[in-house]
DNA sequence: CGAGAAACTGACCAGTTGGTCAGGAAATCA
DNA sequence: TGATTTCCTGACCAACTGGTCAGTTTCTCG
């Protein structure tokens, strides 16, 4: 394993356990095992390192979005699909979620986080049926943030992380209830 | 209205919407139109600045949930104005609640917090009917973070906030259906 | 008025931050 | 082998961090 790989999941670990401020280069560099020099050789800039880390999840995303889009989740099984997806993703990469969830306010400092911003809200108009409504793209926002918590029980709560399977159905249960999703099949066509 | 709480309102800003590492005692002072001198001199130090700011958020948690405890949540009108407290609680401190749940990680360097953590600790506990059942317990942070959410919808999804009423009407269905709150009367007794 | 307390300030401190740079190892390839 | 590129380092930089302190202004109250 090339040690770039070996300094990206440090980092994706410093920041969603630390916060990206209280993160230093330094910290990543000593976790890593090696000089803050070399990182910063490796990665230009704090937040170049930032955008690399994130990428992988990014860009995961991104074929959610588009996926969910083409489909345009009107059928049932389409969106049952889509839940499943969705759930995978936040799992695969809950790390990188949790830092994107976590600081929101440094969205325009941090040209990553910013394209996350964007994906999330075109997620949330794709799931809105491009109404964009208000109510429904809080919805939105309360299910995932949500969901992302149970990904990082460790947090507020300081209870340790759940069995995988049962986080994975948990999650998916949450999700299809929240976003109208397990019923039937409500009108979606504009 | 005193200086004094001038500059907690605005730390208490500062700290939801930055972050309380990016937000620094220089940058606290500069809002309030004083020195950091002065601002050190009123809280002797960054952390007890932090934690006068989330005094009154936490005594009022407190409250509710010796509120909670003490009704035990076993008649349906309980759980009812437990939600309808909570909500209220959730908004009239909305930016208290942001910096707790945002700083979940920084629990161990501020009293406050590792506070704050407690009392959640306590109220998902009431909540899971005193078995602290790990699937609960879950179910309870993805309720609360996922409410806190919709309080700084600025959030992930850069959308504008919500009216205020529509916001508190959202946030109690969602609490009263994800707390299975909503239905006649589960057992609660132990 | 005047004394004492409270509020406030600029200058300063040691430590840390992100980032640069000249140069040394290590690998690659002829 | 030697030349070249890639990887990596310690030393260094200006800027900023939280915090201290001696001294000044402002308020309070007799």
């Amino acid at each position: 394993m090339p040690n770039k790989e070996i300094i990206l999941e440090i980092a994706r670990d410093k920041f969603a356990h630390q916060g990206i401020p209280a993160t230093s280069v330094q910290d990543i560099a000593d976790h890593s095992g090696t000089s803050k020099a070399n990182v910063l050789y490796h990665f230009s800039s704090k937040e170049l390192l930032l955008d690399a880390a994130l990428a992988p999840a990014l860009d995961a995303l991104e074929d959610i979005v588009a996926g969910a889009q083409q489909t345009l989740l009107s059928r049932s099984s389409d969106r049952q699909a889509f839940v499943d997806a969705f759930v995978d993703f936040l799992l695969a990469h809950r790390m990188s979620v949790q830092i994107v969830v976590s600081h929101p306010y440094l969205a325009d400092s941090a040209q990553s986080l910013q394209r996350a911003q964007a994906l999330m809200h075109r997620l949330a108009s794709v799931l809105a049926d491009h109404t964009a409504d208000e109510t429904e793209l809080t919805r939105f926002g309360i299910a995932v943030s949500g969901a992302t918590y149970a990904l990082v029980s460790v947090g507020i709560l300081g209870i340790e992380p759940m069995d995988p399977d049962k986080l994975r159905t948990l999650l998916r249960d949450f999700l299809q209830s929240t976003l109208h999703l397990d019923a039937s099949a409500p009108a979606v066509v504009s």
